[in-house]
DNA sequence: CCAATTACCTACTATGTCAATAGGTTAATC
DNA sequence: GATTAACCTATTGACATAGTAGGTAATTGG
Protein backbone atom coordinates (compact mmCIF):
# COMPACT_ATOMS: atom_id res chain seq x y z
CA UNK A 1 0.00 0.00 0.00
CA UNK A 2 1.17 3.36 -1.12
CA UNK A 3 1.24 5.76 2.04
CA UNK A 4 0.83 9.25 2.11
CA UNK A 5 4.55 10.32 1.62
CA UNK A 6 4.08 8.50 -2.14
CA UNK A 7 1.19 9.93 -3.13
CA UNK A 8 1.37 13.48 -1.63
CA UNK A 9 5.39 13.33 -3.02
CA UNK A 10 4.00 12.67 -6.78
CA UNK A 11 1.13 15.62 -6.26
CA UNK A 12 4.34 18.07 -5.29
CA UNK A 13 6.50 16.81 -8.50
CA UNK A 14 3.02 17.49 -10.44
CA UNK A 15 2.54 20.94 -8.55
CA UNK A 16 6.13 22.44 -9.30
CA UNK A 17 6.05 20.91 -12.85
CA UNK A 18 2.86 22.79 -13.59
CA UNK A 19 3.76 25.88 -11.70
CA UNK A 20 7.12 26.01 -13.13
CA UNK A 21 8.12 29.44 -14.36
CA UNK A 22 11.81 29.43 -13.72
CA UNK A 23 11.83 30.57 -10.40
CA UNK A 24 11.10 28.90 -6.89
CA UNK A 25 8.13 27.85 -5.94
CA UNK A 26 7.48 28.08 -2.40
CA UNK A 27 6.47 25.32 0.22
CA UNK A 28 2.98 27.55 1.43
CA UNK A 29 1.87 27.74 -2.26
CA UNK A 30 1.80 23.69 -2.98
CA UNK A 31 0.38 23.24 0.32
CA UNK A 32 -2.51 25.73 -0.50
CA UNK A 33 -3.51 24.07 -3.72
CA UNK A 34 -2.66 20.81 -2.78
CA UNK A 35 -4.74 21.12 0.35
CA UNK A 36 -2.14 19.43 2.49
CA UNK A 37 -0.54 20.43 5.88
CA UNK A 38 2.44 22.09 4.77
CA UNK A 39 4.14 21.28 8.20
CA UNK A 40 4.19 17.68 6.67
CA UNK A 41 4.67 18.50 3.48
CA UNK A 42 7.88 19.91 4.49
CA UNK A 43 9.05 16.45 5.73
CA UNK A 44 7.69 15.15 2.46
CA UNK A 45 9.99 17.68 0.50
CA UNK A 46 12.94 17.20 2.68
CA UNK A 47 13.13 13.72 1.37
CA UNK A 48 13.06 15.20 -2.52
CA UNK A 49 15.53 17.23 -1.87
CA UNK A 50 18.26 14.87 -0.07
CA UNK A 51 17.09 12.07 -2.88
CA UNK A 52 17.77 14.93 -5.73
CA UNK A 53 14.54 15.03 -6.92
CA UNK A 54 14.21 18.85 -6.12
CA UNK A 55 16.48 21.75 -5.24
CA UNK A 56 15.70 24.40 -2.48
CA UNK A 57 16.44 27.87 -1.93
CA UNK A 58 15.80 29.42 1.21
CA UNK A 59 14.86 33.44 2.27
CA UNK A 60 12.55 35.73 0.13
CA UNK A 61 12.27 34.52 -3.75
CA UNK A 62 12.98 31.02 -2.37
CA UNK A 63 10.71 28.01 -2.57
CA UNK A 64 11.52 24.88 -4.40
CA UNK A 65 12.03 23.74 -8.16
CA UNK A 66 12.65 20.33 -10.39
CA UNK A 67 15.85 20.03 -11.24
CA UNK A 68 14.98 17.93 -14.50
CA UNK A 69 12.21 18.26 -17.09
CA UNK A 70 9.68 16.33 -16.17
CA UNK A 71 9.59 14.01 -18.89
CA UNK A 72 12.99 13.16 -17.63
CA UNK A 73 11.17 11.83 -14.27
CA UNK A 74 9.95 8.67 -13.88
CA UNK A 75 7.10 7.65 -11.57
CA UNK A 76 9.21 4.66 -10.24
CA UNK A 77 12.42 6.78 -8.95
CA UNK A 78 9.50 8.93 -7.06
CA UNK A 79 7.69 6.42 -5.60
CA UNK A 80 11.06 4.43 -4.78
CA UNK A 81 12.54 7.54 -2.75
CA UNK A 82 9.48 8.27 -1.32
CA UNK A 83 8.39 4.61 -0.11
CA UNK A 84 12.13 2.81 0.61
CA UNK A 85 11.30 0.41 -1.96
CA UNK A 86 8.64 -0.54 -4.26
CA UNK A 87 8.96 -4.23 -3.78
CA UNK A 88 5.55 -6.07 -2.86
CA UNK A 89 7.54 -8.87 -0.50
CA UNK A 90 9.80 -8.16 1.94
CA UNK A 91 11.94 -11.90 0.58
CA UNK A 92 12.48 -9.08 -2.47
CA UNK A 93 12.65 -5.77 -0.64
CA UNK A 94 16.15 -6.02 0.71
CA UNK A 95 18.93 -7.52 -1.32
CA UNK A 96 20.30 -9.38 1.30
CA UNK A 97 17.31 -10.89 2.44
CA UNK A 98 18.52 -14.61 1.97
CA UNK A 99 15.98 -16.67 2.85
CA UNK A 100 16.38 -20.13 3.70
CA UNK A 101 13.77 -21.50 1.68
CA UNK A 102 13.88 -19.52 -1.63
CA UNK A 103 15.47 -22.88 -3.75
CA UNK A 104 11.84 -24.37 -2.63
CA UNK A 105 8.90 -21.77 -1.65
CA UNK A 106 6.33 -22.17 -4.09
CA UNK A 107 5.46 -18.61 -3.83
CA UNK A 108 8.71 -16.93 -4.91
CA UNK A 109 7.98 -17.10 -8.60
CA UNK A 110 4.68 -15.42 -8.78
CA UNK A 111 6.41 -12.96 -6.20
CA UNK A 112 8.83 -12.11 -9.09
CA UNK A 113 6.57 -12.13 -11.74
CA UNK A 114 4.27 -9.59 -10.21
CA UNK A 115 7.19 -7.53 -9.05
CA UNK A 116 8.65 -7.24 -12.34
CA UNK A 117 5.39 -6.50 -13.53
CA UNK A 118 4.92 -3.45 -11.09
CA UNK A 119 8.58 -2.00 -11.76
CA UNK A 120 7.97 -2.36 -15.17
CA UNK A 121 4.75 0.03 -14.79
CA UNK A 122 6.04 2.48 -12.84
CA UNK A 123 9.24 2.91 -14.42
CA UNK A 124 7.71 3.37 -17.91
CA UNK A 125 5.52 6.01 -16.11
CA UNK A 126 6.96 9.68 -17.06
CA UNK A 127 6.18 12.96 -14.58
CA UNK A 128 4.52 14.24 -17.84
CA UNK A 129 2.26 11.31 -18.26
CA UNK A 130 0.66 12.39 -15.36
CA UNK A 131 -0.02 16.26 -16.65
CA UNK A 132 -3.05 16.76 -18.36
CA UNK B 1 3.68 -4.60 0.55
CA UNK B 2 2.17 -8.39 1.27
CA UNK B 3 2.77 -8.99 5.22
CA UNK B 4 3.12 -12.21 6.11
CA UNK B 5 -0.93 -13.24 6.53
CA UNK B 6 -1.28 -13.15 2.83
CA UNK B 7 2.29 -15.17 2.17
CA UNK B 8 1.93 -18.04 4.61
CA UNK B 9 -2.07 -17.82 4.20
CA UNK B 10 -1.15 -18.87 0.73
CA UNK B 11 1.80 -21.06 1.56
CA UNK B 12 -0.85 -23.14 3.74
CA UNK B 13 -3.43 -23.05 0.86
CA UNK B 14 -0.83 -24.79 -1.48
CA UNK B 15 -0.03 -27.06 1.31
CA UNK B 16 -3.22 -28.30 1.83
CA UNK B 17 -4.12 -28.45 -1.70
CA UNK B 18 -0.52 -30.80 -1.89
CA UNK B 19 -0.54 -33.01 0.58
CA UNK B 20 -4.95 -33.83 0.09
CA UNK B 21 -5.73 -37.26 0.59
CA UNK B 22 -9.04 -36.72 1.50
CA UNK B 23 -9.11 -36.22 5.17
CA UNK B 24 -7.96 -33.40 7.33
CA UNK B 25 -4.54 -32.13 8.00
CA UNK B 26 -3.38 -31.13 11.54
CA UNK B 27 -1.62 -27.82 11.57
CA UNK B 28 1.07 -29.12 13.14
CA UNK B 29 1.98 -30.96 10.08
CA UNK B 30 1.79 -27.71 8.06
CA UNK B 31 3.78 -25.91 10.38
CA UNK B 32 6.68 -28.73 10.37
CA UNK B 33 6.78 -28.34 6.77
CA UNK B 34 6.32 -24.99 6.43
CA UNK B 35 8.71 -23.55 8.80
CA UNK B 36 6.15 -21.61 10.69
CA UNK B 37 5.58 -21.05 14.15
CA UNK B 38 2.26 -23.12 14.70
CA UNK B 39 0.88 -20.75 16.94
CA UNK B 40 1.42 -17.95 14.47
CA UNK B 41 -0.30 -20.18 11.91
CA UNK B 42 -3.61 -20.60 14.00
CA UNK B 43 -4.17 -16.68 13.68
CA UNK B 44 -3.42 -17.44 9.86
CA UNK B 45 -5.47 -20.47 9.22
CA UNK B 46 -8.07 -18.75 11.94
CA UNK B 47 -8.84 -16.06 9.09
CA UNK B 48 -9.29 -18.46 6.51
CA UNK B 49 -12.07 -20.87 8.38
CA UNK B 50 -14.21 -17.09 8.95
CA UNK B 51 -13.23 -16.30 5.41
CA UNK B 52 -14.80 -19.90 4.18
CA UNK B 53 -11.81 -20.61 2.27
CA UNK B 54 -11.03 -23.89 4.43
CA UNK B 55 -13.06 -26.02 6.61
CA UNK B 56 -12.08 -27.34 10.42
CA UNK B 57 -12.42 -30.39 12.51
CA UNK B 58 -11.87 -30.62 15.97
CA UNK B 59 -10.52 -33.47 17.77
CA UNK B 60 -8.29 -36.99 16.77
CA UNK B 61 -8.22 -36.90 13.06
CA UNK B 62 -9.31 -32.91 13.03
CA UNK B 63 -7.37 -30.61 10.92
CA UNK B 64 -7.70 -28.82 7.74
CA UNK B 65 -8.59 -28.95 4.32
CA UNK B 66 -9.40 -26.84 1.11
CA UNK B 67 -13.81 -26.44 0.39
CA UNK B 68 -12.89 -26.48 -2.92
CA UNK B 69 -10.36 -27.60 -5.62
CA UNK B 70 -7.51 -25.85 -5.98
CA UNK B 71 -8.52 -24.59 -9.59
CA UNK B 72 -11.19 -23.08 -8.41
CA UNK B 73 -9.45 -20.78 -5.71
CA UNK B 74 -7.81 -17.83 -7.30
CA UNK B 75 -4.92 -16.36 -5.73
CA UNK B 76 -6.66 -12.54 -5.75
CA UNK B 77 -9.21 -14.47 -3.31
CA UNK B 78 -6.83 -15.28 -0.92
CA UNK B 79 -4.98 -12.39 -0.75
CA UNK B 80 -7.62 -10.02 -0.26
CA UNK B 81 -8.83 -12.13 3.03
CA UNK B 82 -5.58 -12.10 4.05
CA UNK B 83 -4.79 -8.59 3.57
CA UNK B 84 -8.12 -6.47 4.41
CA UNK B 85 -7.59 -5.29 0.69
CA UNK B 86 -5.65 -5.67 -2.38
CA UNK B 87 -5.46 -2.26 -3.58
CA UNK B 88 -2.30 0.08 -3.66
CA UNK B 89 -3.76 3.61 -2.15
CA UNK B 90 -6.14 4.19 0.48
CA UNK B 91 -8.85 6.26 -1.66
CA UNK B 92 -9.55 3.08 -3.94
CA UNK B 93 -9.69 0.48 -1.27
CA UNK B 94 -12.58 1.81 0.83
CA UNK B 95 -15.65 1.92 -1.28
CA UNK B 96 -16.69 5.00 0.58
CA UNK B 97 -14.18 6.54 0.88
CA UNK B 98 -14.94 9.84 -1.25
CA UNK B 99 -11.80 12.27 -1.02
CA UNK B 100 -13.24 15.82 -2.21
CA UNK B 101 -10.32 15.99 -4.34
CA UNK B 102 -10.86 12.98 -6.14
CA UNK B 103 -12.47 15.34 -9.72
CA UNK B 104 -9.36 16.88 -10.37
CA UNK B 105 -6.69 15.06 -8.92
CA UNK B 106 -4.03 14.23 -11.05
CA UNK B 107 -2.57 10.79 -9.86
CA UNK B 108 -6.12 9.16 -9.41
CA UNK B 109 -6.27 7.60 -12.75
CA UNK B 110 -2.87 5.95 -12.86
CA UNK B 111 -4.09 4.47 -9.63
CA UNK B 112 -6.94 3.26 -10.64
CA UNK B 113 -4.88 2.18 -14.05
CA UNK B 114 -2.38 0.34 -11.59
CA UNK B 115 -5.06 -0.93 -9.47
CA UNK B 116 -6.97 -2.98 -11.83
CA UNK B 117 -3.88 -4.32 -13.85
CA UNK B 118 -2.81 -5.74 -10.02
CA UNK B 119 -6.51 -7.26 -9.32
CA UNK B 120 -6.43 -8.54 -12.95
CA UNK B 121 -3.32 -10.45 -12.20
CA UNK B 122 -3.68 -11.99 -9.04
CA UNK B 123 -7.61 -12.82 -9.95
CA UNK B 124 -6.73 -14.57 -13.20
CA UNK B 125 -4.07 -16.48 -11.32
CA UNK B 126 -5.13 -19.61 -9.64
CA UNK B 127 -3.81 -21.89 -6.33
CA UNK B 128 -3.55 -24.50 -9.06
CA UNK B 129 -1.13 -22.58 -10.97
CA UNK B 130 1.58 -22.96 -7.88
CA UNK B 131 1.56 -26.18 -7.40
CA UNK B 132 4.24 -27.99 -9.68
C1' DC C 1 20.63 47.10 6.39
C1' DC C 2 16.94 44.96 8.38
C1' DA C 3 12.57 42.98 8.51
C1' DA C 4 10.17 39.79 6.12
C1' DT C 5 10.21 35.53 3.98
C1' DT C 6 11.27 30.89 3.36
C1' DA C 7 13.78 26.74 3.81
C1' DC C 8 15.76 23.79 7.15
C1' DC C 9 16.29 21.21 11.64
C1' DT C 10 15.12 18.56 15.93
C1' DA C 11 11.95 16.70 18.70
C1' DC C 12 7.59 14.81 20.13
C1' DT C 13 3.06 12.18 19.96
C1' DA C 14 -1.02 9.48 19.25
C1' DT C 15 -2.63 5.69 16.81
C1' DG C 16 -2.32 1.55 14.59
C1' DT C 17 -0.32 -2.62 12.52
C1' DC C 18 2.88 -6.46 12.49
C1' DA C 19 4.55 -10.61 14.06
C1' DA C 20 4.33 -13.11 17.18
C1' DT C 21 3.80 -15.67 22.19
C1' DA C 22 1.12 -17.67 26.13
C1' DG C 23 -2.21 -20.22 28.23
C1' DG C 24 -6.64 -22.03 28.54
C1' DT C 25 -11.23 -24.29 26.67
C1' DT C 26 -14.00 -27.05 23.66
C1' DA C 27 -14.75 -30.81 20.54
C1' DA C 28 -14.01 -35.32 18.58
C1' DT C 29 -12.13 -40.02 18.41
C1' DC C 30 -9.52 -44.32 19.21
C1' DG D 1 -11.42 -41.43 29.14
C1' DA D 2 -7.01 -40.04 27.74
C1' DT D 3 -5.32 -38.10 23.74
C1' DT D 4 -5.43 -35.20 19.97
C1' DA D 5 -6.38 -31.10 17.70
C1' DA D 6 -9.05 -27.04 16.78
C1' DC D 7 -10.68 -22.91 18.86
C1' DC D 8 -10.61 -18.66 21.91
C1' DT D 9 -8.85 -14.54 24.53
C1' DA D 10 -5.28 -11.77 25.92
C1' DT D 11 -0.79 -9.67 25.81
C1' DT D 12 3.61 -7.88 24.02
C1' DG D 13 7.56 -5.39 21.80
C1' DA D 14 8.85 -3.21 17.91
C1' DC D 15 8.06 -0.32 14.26
C1' DA D 16 5.54 2.71 10.87
C1' DT D 17 2.23 6.22 9.89
C1' DA D 18 0.57 10.74 9.84
C1' DG D 19 1.05 14.18 11.57
C1' DT D 20 2.16 18.66 15.21
C1' DA D 21 5.23 22.10 17.53
C1' DG D 22 8.70 25.29 17.85
C1' DG D 23 13.00 27.02 16.75
C1' DT D 24 17.28 28.29 13.61
C1' DA D 25 19.57 29.64 9.39
C1' DA D 26 19.71 31.73 4.97
C1' DT D 27 18.33 35.07 1.53
C1' DT D 28 16.37 39.11 -0.45
C1' DG D 29 13.07 43.09 -1.42
C1' DG D 30 12.13 47.56 0.31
Amino acid sequence: MISTKGRYGLRVMIDLAKNDNGSYIPLKDIADRQEISKKYLEIIVKKMVEGGLVKGSSGKGGGYKLVKKPEKYTVGEILTLMEGTISSVACLAEKDYNCPRSKKCETLPMWKEFDKMVHDYFYKKKLSDLIK
